[in-house]
DNA sequence: GTGAAAGCGCTAACAC
DNA sequence: GTGTTAGCGCTTTCAC
């Protein structure tokens, strides 16, 4: 059982309220405590290796220091996600985890807990097909909660997203390879939820950087059923493989393909290695999203990173923490998002023609 | 603010104890309440969005469900870990995640915090050079702080340990080699920490196999400064080219290679291919760890991995979950340390001689 | 300078 | 059946 103010007032014989004002240095209204009560409490309260009770603190004072940080699921990018809102979250917030791997009622569940432990503050990436909006809107509303989402917006609520800019990535990658010499693009993505609002914007990035050039676009978006374990090496296998039939069969085939991210394009050089195709010079491949394998020397992939020197999760989670805590803390939120800047990493899959 | 039961008791008429023991269905000694009484207040309870402050309840019971979960850092593998850990602690568990990225006043600061959330059990992730090993024996002790340590043992320490079988693990790489009719088999290793029980396990099971079939031994590890981002592309660079001078500066090269870690596997990957060194038919290359990568069919690099379909930082993750809460149900640990098994998977990396 | 008292939200024991 | 009381550990206000 842990030390308490009143087992450390007992011993000495001094009240609870002078050991609690010893203990955190503090004043009670304009006079203070001797300097030798305040000695002698911190010295006994050190040696018991008292630790106040942040519950009981919290209780008292209505506050809390804990975000609740929920996510969808714990996959591929989720360590440098938390690494950013661990590292940007100020040493005195706790925060807390939670997971429900895509599980509706898990995720309401998780979300009591969260209400229920009193956080002041949440941070939320949320799977492409929340079905738990509403109860979003309402904590945001009622609870009034400092609530910051990931990469995905919430229509009909007023909470500030922080993602990576999507239109751009395409859009300027499309751009790339068209100053490499390309004019046969095919754009090619994997979709895993209904409303991805990822490649849509992915989508409209490429559309409106080869409808600036005038060429003919090559877009082909290939549905899969299931999030889990998706970047697992070989389980985009049968998508892939349909990517690289369609652009075979066409008559005159791109001489450039773009794939919505990384493992993708992990995965599709692998069936290109396969398949004796060589890339880059019968083909030049660019992924997006510039993941951690892409600048081994082995791989060399070309992509789309976050500017500046650290993974777009990690800035992303650092951001995030960045706007909570401003939020937290009752600055104003200026009402527009975070969209993080990208730029194109030209690497060995891709080549000038 | 949110609802507390006094205020649903004044606004119904109750006192606050008998909408406590409606809301959670209790009776109060050998009497319960009647049905109307509890429909009427949990109906309004649930109209009101009532939740039960946590903070209170804990106080009060004197009781917590929250664990700590302290890791000295986030990088890759991080999120399999943590998914096993979520996955395993049943749904009343709620986890609190610090980190302390190697710094020691932090990791103080982080265990002060949990301590101070009265956490009921720690799961603890140290960094290879902890100096706060004073401080996790007193917490155990003095605290009696149900606690499992993940992938290093503390000495002095009667806490269960979740580990991988380090030393079966380059066991049974180096006779898989064997049996692929290698005999000059060589080991390297990259050290990031002076006093790595795990590189010392490694050399051991390496050791062992070679000495059982009676060859020389080839082995080298090699020392880098500096855990932060070793995982990133490049940054094992010259370690890995000093690895293959000495592996070509044998008058007898080793016909395989058995690396410390997948990541070292994929930068020894990276070089051979720029040195022009064929794989497998100049050199049989094997990793440890199966990290995710590995089983890209471009990659198809042989390694040791967890037994069964699952990562072995999921594994660990789940062990260490179960056994904690184990020990918070009160159950007897049997003094063991858990040993996760392995299995050698062959892939495309090595082949017969 | 220090202590007594009240209260944060909730629950357990015991009255009525 | 339901209410009263006390207390979990802490802080704050206000006496003394």
């Amino acid at each position: 059982m842990p030390v308490t103010i009143s087992q450390i007032a007992d011993e000495l014989g001094f009240s609870p309220a002078t050991v609690s004002l010893a203990i955190r240095n503090k004043k009670a209204g304009k006079k203070s405590l001797s300097a030798e009560t305040v000695n002698i409490i911190q010295k006994r309260a050190a040696e018991l290796g008292y630790r106040p009770n942040t519950l009981a603190q919290n209780l008292t004072s209505n506050t809390s220091t804990s975000v609740g940080v929920l996510l969808s699921s714990l996959s591929f990018g989720s360590e440098s996600l938390l690494d950013g809102l661990k590292m940007s979250f100020s040493e005195g917030y706790t925060s807390f985890l939670s997971v429900y791997n895509g599980d509706i009622s898990r995720e309401r569940e998780e979300l009591d807990m969260l209400l229920g432990h009193r956080i002041c503050g949440l941070i939320a990436a949320l799977s492409g097909d929340c079905k738990n909006l509403d109860l979003y809107r309402y904590i945001a509303s009622k609870h009034n909660m400092p609530m910051v989402v990931i990469e995905r917006s919430i229509e009909g609520l007023d909470v500030p997203v922080v993602m990576a800019d999507h239109f751009n990535s395409t859009y300027f990658a499309t751009k790339a390879l068209q100053n490499l010499g390309h004019e046969r693009i095919m754009y090619a993505a994997v979709s895993f939820s209904v409303d991805s609002k990822m490649i849509t914007l992915h989508t409209q990035g490429y559309t409106q950087a080869m409808e600036e050039a005038g060429i003919r676009k090559y877009a082909s978006t290939n549905a899969r059923k299931g999030v889990k374990d998706w970047y697992k090496g070989g389980n985009l296998r049968k998508q892939v493989s349909d990517i690289l039939e369609v652009w075979m069969s066409e008559p005159k085939r791109p001489t450039a393909l773009l794939v919505d991210n990384d493992w993708l394009a992990y995965e599709v050089l692998g069936e290109c290695f396969e398949r004796g195709i060589k890339i880059p010079d019968q083909l030049s491949l660019m992924g997006l999203g510039d993941y951690v394998f892409s600048s081994f020397p082995y791989v060399g992939l070309s992509t789309v990173a976050a500017e500046g020197d650290y993974p777009m999760q990690t800035l992303i989670g650092r951001e995030a923490a960045r706007l909570l805590t401003d939020i937290i803390d009752g600055k104003d939120w200026n009402g527009k998002d975070v969209v993080l800047p990208v730029k194109v990493v030209l690497r060995a899959t891709t080549k000038k023609i």
